[in-house]
RNA sequence: GCGGAAGUGGCGGAAUUGGUAGACGCGCUGGACUUAGGAUCCAGUGGAGCAAUCCGUGGGGGUUCGAGUCCCCCCUUUCGCACCA
């Protein structure tokens, strides 16, 4: 760094240079001396929890958009510090689960010598990043000390009925070997290897989410999150609001033998002219005719060898006849029951009744086998017989046809007199369904918490008893899954083989280990008591922190993550363990991160690697540049030349507080931008909106050095604080350089006049016929008369106006249209 | 197919509620200082035009004194979910 003012001028002082790579190591080192960035637990009086999801600790090391969402939320908790709140923001590790395990078997290591080594990588990054972090609060979900109670926690849903173990038809993916949840599968694929699923039936643990659905959606109403993530949970939930109708057959069993369809049209009843029923579904045997039974079985096979993708990716119907008819309620006629793999036995009963006029998948079923296609809903423009050349579906302004008694209903109308007139004779009944399906939580891996259940051959399942926890996750050398479909812990007798705790007999532990969203959906209740080993966490530190007051992280977790914490937190609530239902009070879904129009990716080449920024530019730049490329809750694009920009706004700075003067009085022009610019980075950090609050202090700095003149250090100072929640580092150096006390901090966060904050002159804007033809300055309050007059003498205005104006427009402060 | 978000200069992006379109930054152009400049500083920078002025926020309509913003119809991009009855 060089500057020419020494060069030009061998008589000026000269002028230390900005240089981040020697103030920020300081201050890194003094923030550790000091411990300035400690929250005294138990005696803040005003706590505010500032938490970032935890980053999976990988071995290429920090990613960029990790520090992008870090340096977002750290900003934010500097802010409420400044703002007299203390602040905790604690940040650990979600070091469980596939990434890890996969990775350690790509590189021919084991996940317990490689996962520490990803974290002190990790933890060198973060702390080069300047952070706000309580580092003696972090965690790692593979500490025992941690999984110990992550393991209580199954217990716990467990005596609540929550936890049961079933048989069921999983997504298994033949490339990880291992089971998927619904959600880890995209359109059939797996979602971390894009291999196509195949189905496999396997003994499974699940948590009883399903029964939490009404609340979960509910409560969305009541907290304060992104809304894009709320309605991605709303959807997630799928509730869907309809009727359950009884259909008769012909199988026998009387009542028993009747089919149950679920559907959101129970209006449209009389267009049901079949059923369909599930591959699977049980009452199929009893419903298949003898010469049906051939092409039943095959069908039945087929669908069940069929993997996901074909299944997802055909848009092709097919099925086959049963050979039974069932009668439908409303027309008493006969109606023939297929089977079709485009009825989901997971969803509603397993049972549709087809409706193929106003059902578009029915349409194309019905048109493929020849069913009938009776029009029962017509628009405004159709009659009871206009042709259907595909499903209408239009209900807003639909009316009843073709339905007998119920001709001229509205769709509305109809769908409650229907379900009630057949409610009478116990053929239906109005049902919500939901989509959200229980969470498989079992893995048949290595790297996670060894689920705490030991089988024994006399007491059945016996869950752990907690005095026993950790059930510890041992070193084994072989920890590569295989196709046998069980966890690689089932190949270790002298690990399973044990003591039955209830009656000393031989038992069995469950071999299989828990979902890593298990970890993470409860580490942040975990935080604030880190080092107590006998609780999970502490009830008055939990009463004063939690819930979190704001919590920040990318919207790819807007159904999982966030579905599984709220769900866990309610379970604890309803346990008595909590006091609240609701684990975050603020939501803010952070964007994502692209570098010059691309996703960033190994594959291309083009990620961007934190330390080399750091290194060339300094972190407090990076962290500006990287809050100033783009809105924080939308992401941006990273341009390596555009933070060159962010660096010379630091450079400005700190170069005025080493040329700002002391001598006579601010500029009464520049306090006013001052208090303007204090106001609106104040509102923006509120906002979350970094990147407007960077470029008003850029703009300000601007209007600081107009003209070549020295600035008063009153008009900088102000302006040390403002840019401290961005660059900590700088402002720590430039705090000490000009007499502050402590860390900045631990002051306060700059007040600002209001009076001063507003403009009592303005700039009035004038059109004719909306159109602007001039700006004329006037006093801010001024009257509509006075502004009319001053207008009028403008040049350019009266050339446009002739005559008496026709019609004024006045916003007052701002504009004035003159309609000619 | 369904759902969400978004289309603004050469580029990243500004524009709380309908009221100055393009803040701020990059880049670019010119200048200053320099042996030099990829450093620093100053000035300029949506398009057309000598100018007055006109045109400009994906396209087409509309509401309004006034529309990037509101309404209707299209187009494009992008991210979720995907036969959920």
């Amino acid at each position: 760094m060089d500057n020419s003012a020494t060069r030009n001028d061998p008589l000026a002082p000269p002028v230390i240079a900005y240089d981040p790579t020697a103030i920020e190591r300081k201050w890194q080192r003094i923030w550790q001396e000091r411990g300035t960035n400690h929250t005294d637990l138990h005696r803040a009086q005003r706590p505010f929890y500032a938490l970032m999801m935890f980053p999976y600790p990988s071995a290429e090391g920090l990613h960029v958009g990790n520090l992008f969402a870090f340096t977002g939320n750290d900003i934010y908790g500097r802010f409420q510090r400044l703002m007299g709140h203390n602040v905790f923001e604690p940040l650990g590790y979600d070091a469980f689960g596939i990434h890890s395990e996969n990775y350690a078997l790509k590189v021919g290591k084991h996940p317990m010598d490689l996962i520490p080594k990803n974290i002190a990588n990790f933890q060198r990054q973060l702390e080069s990043a300047g952070l706000m972090v309580d580092w003696r609060y972090r965690l790692s979900t593979t500490d025992p000390n941690y999984y110990k109670w992550t393991q209580w926690l199954f217990l716990q849903l467990l005596k609540r009925g929550l936890a049961y173990k079933k048989q069921a038809a999983v997504n298994w993916c033949p490339d990880c070997k291992t089971v998927l949840a619904n959600e880890q599968v995209i359109a059939g694929l797996c979602e971390r290897s894009r291999t196509p699923v195949e189905q496999r039936l396997l003994e499974q643990w699940f948590f009883r989410i399903s029964d939490y659905a009404p609340r979960l959606l509910e409560n969305l109403d009541h907290i304060d999150w992104s809304e894009t993530t709320k309605t991605a949970q709303r959807n997630w939930i799928g509730r869907s609001e309809g009727a359950e109708l009884e259909f008769e057959t012909e199988a026998p069993g009387g009542k028993e033998s009747d089919i149950r369809v679920f559907t959101t049209r129970p209006d449209t009843i009389y267009g049901a002219t079949y059923l369909v029923l599930a591959p699977e579904h049980p009452m199929v045997d009893a419903l298949t005719g003898g010469r049906e039974k051939k092409s039943v079985d095959e069908y039945r096979e087929k669908t069940k060898r069929q993997d996901l993708v074909a299944r997802k990716t055909s848009t092709e119907k097919s099925g086959v006849f049963t050979g039974s008819y069932a009668i439908n309620p409303a027309t008493e006629k006969k109606i023939p029951i297929w089977i079709s793999d485009y009825v989901l036995m997971e969803y509603g009963t397993g049972a549709i009744m087809g409706v193929p006029g106003h059902d578009q998948r029915d349409f194309e079923f019905a048109t493929k086998f020849e069913l009938p296609i009776v029009r029962v809903v017509c628009g405004e423009r159709e009659d009871a017989n206009t042709p259907l050349r595909e499903a209408f579906t239009e209900c807003e302004s639909g009316t009843l046809v073709n339905s007998g008694v119920f001709d001229g209903f509205t769709v509305e109308s109809g769908k409650k007199a229907i379900v009630e007139l057949l409610a009478r004779g116990g053929a239906a009944k109005p049902v919500v369904h939901y989509r959200l399906h229980d969470w498989c939580i079992s893995r048949q891996r290595y790297w996670g918490p060894p689920i705490p259940i030991i089988y024994c051959d006399k007491c059945g399942t016996v869950p752990v008893p907690e005095k026993d926890l950790p059930v510890l996750l041992p070193f084994i050398e072989d920890f590569k899954p295989d196709d046998s479909g069980v966890s690689p812990l089932a190949r270790h007798e002298e690990w399973y083989r044990v003591e039955c705790p209830k009656c000393g007999g031989t038992g069995r532990r469950e071999t299989d280990v828990s979902d890593t969203f298990l970890d993470s959906a409860w580490y942040f209740l975990r935080y604030p008591s880190v080092g107590r080993d006998d609780v999970p966490f502490d009830p008055a530190i939990t009463k004063k922190w939690l819930p979190v007051n704001s919590y920040i992280g990318g919207n790819e977790h807007a159904v999982l993550h966030l579905l599984y914490s709220r769900f866990i937190t309610m379970v604890l609530h309803d346990e008595g363990h909590l006091a609240f239902e609701e684990p975050f009070t603020r939501f803010r879904a952070h964007g994502h991160i692209i570098r010059e129009g691309a996703k960033m990716s190994k594959t291309q080449g083009n990620i961007v690697n934190p330390d080399e920024y750091i290194e060339t530019w300094g972190a407090d730049a990076f962290r500006s540049y990287l809050m100033f490329l783009g809105p924080y809750e939308q992401g941006g694009d990273f341009r390596d030349q555009s933070i060159s920009g962010t660096r010379r706004f630091l450079d400005r700075l700190f170069a005025s507080v080493q040329t700002m003067s002391a001598d006579g009085a601010p500029d009464p022009t520049v306090m006013r931008k001052l208090h303007q610019t204090i106001r609106k980075v104040g509102e923006d950090i509120a906002r979350l909106s970094y990147n407007t609050a960077v470029a008003a202090m850029m703009e300000y700095m601007n209007t600081l050095r107009k003209g070549e003149r020295t600035p008063h250090r009153d008009e900088v100072l102000p302006l040390i604080a403002l840019v401290s929640p961005f660059a900590p580092h700088l402002a720590e150096e430039l705090w000490e350089q000009t007499g502050g006390k402590g860390s900045v901090f631990d002051s306060a966060w700059p007040s600002y006049d209001p009076a001063l904050a507003t403009e009592d002159a303005v700039e009035l804007v004038v059109q004719v016929n909306g159109k602007v033809r001039s700006r004329i300055m006037v006093a801010r309050d001024v009257t509509e008369e006075a502004a009319l007059l001053a207008a009028l003498q403008d040049a350019t205005v009266s050339r446009f106006v002739s005559g008496t104006p026709r019609k004024v427009v006045f916003v007052p402060g701002r504009l004035l249209n003159i309609v000619a």
